[in-house]
Order: C-alpha cells, then structure tokens, then sequence
DNA sequence: GGCATACTGTGAATGTATTCACAGCGTGAT
DNA sequence: ATCACGCTGTGAATACATTCACAGTATGCC
C-alpha cells in the first residue's frame, strides 16, 4: 500500500490533534470536525483516512481511540525508533532541549559534533559524541533516521558519511540541497527559504494557508 | 501574473545557487546545469523561468546576472522589508543568532517576548521587547512578516495579535495549526512532524527527495 | 417498527504540477 | 557561407492531488 507524502503529512497532524482530544476524554469524531481543526476539507479528512484504511460508520463518525491505533500502526509498524542529532550548534541544542521535553516516540539517543571538546558530555539529557565515532554508535543502535544541524558548509560532507553508515532519512537544516541516493528521503526544513517565501505571498492576497511541513 | 508556491520555492533555490556561482565569476548557465545542483529536472527549470519572464539563449544558456536581478525583481519588488520574531527562548536565540550571521534583505529588526525580563536587552544585535510592545513597534516600523517562536499554546494567541496588528505572513515554529484570515499566508516548519515523516519514509524504498520548505 | 437525518465511502470530475517531445534558433566549426 | 549541434521555449500529454456529489447506511426519534 502506497500512502503519498501529503497524506502521510495530514496523518501526522491528525494523530496529534487526535491525542489531545482523546486525553480529554472525546470518544467519537466527525470528518468535519477534525477538518476544521487542521485546516483541510472534510472531504480530504474521509479520503486520507480511507488511503490508510481505516473506517467510520455514518451517524457515529470515527472512533478516536481506534483510529489513533490505526495511524499508529500504519506509521510506526515497529517499536519506537531513536533517531540521531548531528551538529550540537546552538540549533542542534535548541532542538534537543525541544526533543527532551516531549516523550517522543522517536527518541534522540544520540548526539554529535565536529568539536571534541564537546564529546562525552550530556546536552539536555542526550548524550554527545565526536564525530568520529558516527559510525560505530550508528551500528551499535542501528539508527535510520538522522537530524541534521551543522553548518552548511559541512552538511553534504556529514550527510555522505551518514549515507554510508546506514542513515536511511534525514531532516536537513542545512540552507543547501543535499546530494543523496534515491533510497534516502530527506525532509528540508530551510528557514531562509521559508521566509523569502512567506515574505513573497505576504504581499500577495494570499489564498489560505495549506502547505506545511 | 500568477506564480504557483512550488516555483516561488525553486526559484528561490536558483537564486541561492546563482548568487555563489556569481560570486565564483561563472557568467552563464544551462537549464540542466542549475536543475543538477538542485535535484529538479531541466524541464522544470525552464518552466520554471519562463513563469517568472525570463529569456535564455539557446547555445548559451541564461545569464546569471541578469537572470538573478528577474528574481529578485520578481520576488522582491520594493525595498528590503523587515521582519519580527517573536518568542526569545532557546530557539528564538539560535535564529536570531543565524540570521545575525547573515546579510539578508529580510532583516530581523526588532524581537519580542513575554519575559520582561528581556525587554531592551540585545539578542545577537537584536533589540528584545516586551510583548506588550508588539503593536507599537510593528506600526513604526511597518513589518508584515514575522517568525513565530514562541511554545505551542500560546502560539495561537500571539498569531492573533500579530493579525490584528497587520502582519500578512507568518513563518510558524510552534507545533500546531493556526487559525488565521485567508489573506495572511503561514508557511509551517513543524519539526516533529517532519521527523515523524521521514522516520515512516525511511523505511520504504522512497523516491529521490523532492519536496522542501 | 418505520422514518428522517446526517453522516461515511467513493467514483467521477476537476484542478494543479510535472514531464515529454519537438520545432526553432543562435553559435561555432569548417 | 553553410552546416550540424545542442540548447531554449512551449503546446500537449501525463501524473498527481483535491473536491464534488451522491448512493448507502447506521442511528435515534416518534
């Protein structure tokens, strides 16, 4: 089963919006309700959740808890996985301070950074390493998913030896387009790029927000 | 004229790669050339340029010159527009640290955050405010872009005043969707979700990496 | 029990983005 | 001066994503 890469997104957000609701104590939903919420159709709500399968019935709406499980098991079929931080700049703490206040599914289990100053030490609760020892840490845990923070200068660099080690995902803060195989998915958070954009259709009587990420 | 969210991002993209390869002293391009660097087709980049108006040569390709100032003609009308950020915490800091570093045309000219404790300290050459400052100094200065880095509860809220106060578009840090009139744009940069992505496409055979922000 | 209601599930229609494929052309080689 | 080459510009084709619209149905009410 092929789930496209926006319905994977509105997924994410609908999970989340789900787990707040269900701590709360909500029990059922309806597609427009959760539409409302997140800023997309209710018509686009029914069809991502038939993508992954999961079904309502009329008059009663979706099962929140259900549901959740559903989403659960269609992202995450495994146990949690750790992902790991590359580049402990201040963005790179500014994020594992961010990481460690959440009870994550997806830990950090590992940090690290050109300077061997930094190794060894613990960083909002995550430990940090040389970058010399990437590779053995990546075996030990076997770690797919991979957090970069470094300089943009570096991060092609970095991300070849990630590749190579095993890395299978990366999310790129980096302000450059990375050279990868076509079996690695990177997911480009690029704040500059992401302003001059917002600054473009800030003029512009924009429609709606949509895009995300 | 009409240019669609995709081809204002790639664009963006080109000009970045442009403005080294301009610096390096490289006059001329080839569609191919620039869409290598950047992981679209050649195709795309000349639908891409023919959206934004601009005219190559067949046997010599684009000049780099000329085709960066269409851009930021195209991108950048009017005079370099300031821009807040909002929300002086861990984050807050290492943005306001990167954008120091750099000689954007979107400058960062004043930050604000409920702490009054910050109000009037400098921040990476940042001038900090007290929140309750917001209006005041937005009307002076008449920003309408601002970077929202403040915890997820109280993003929405902040949104709100940044609305009221007229700001047009929003680049949003905090983890959740905002409710916003259809005329302010907000690009999201939601880092759990895009980790959550990659961790569910880096297991599968994914596709080259295409999508960004 | 029967009926009205308001939802879901989904084929079909529409809208948007990307890619194909090729005519046309300026250049440099001969 | 002519020719062959390899590029651009772009209509058309394809692929992908969203929305429409409605049949089918479980529920609660009378």
């Amino acid at each position: 089963m092929k789930i496209p890469d926006r319905t994977v997104e509105r997924v994410i957000l609908y999970r989340r919006r789900l787990r707040t609701l269900h701590a709360a104590g909500q029990v059922r939903i309806y597609s427009h309700e959760l539409a409302g919420v997140e800023g997309v159709t209710p018509a686009q709500v029914r069809r991502d959740l038939m993508t992954i399968g999961y079904t309502g019935s009329p008059a009663k709406g979706y099962e929140v808890a259900g549901l959740i499980a559903k989403i659960d098991e269609t992202l995450n079929p495994h146990q949690d996985e750790g992902v790991v931080l590359v580049g402990v700049g201040r963005l790179g703490k500014a994020f594992l301070a961010y990481f460690a206040g959440q009870a994550n599914h997806l830990p950090v289990v590992a940090a690290f950074d050109v300077d061997p100053e930094k190794a060894g030490r613990l960083v909002h609760g995550c430990r940090c390493h040389g970058l010399d020892e990437l590779e053995t840490v990546l075996a030990e845990r076997s770690v797919r998913v991979a957090f970069l923070t470094v300089p943009g200068d570096a991060a092609q660099e970095v991300a070849d030896r990630l590749v190579r080690a095993g890395i299978r995902g990366l999310v790129n803060l980096a302000p450059i387009r990375l050279r990868v195989p076509p079996e690695v998915y990177v997911e480009y958070l690029d704040i500059t790029v992401s302003l001059e954009k917002v600054a473009f259709f800030a003029r512009r009587d924009a429609r709606a927000a949509a895009r995300s990420s």
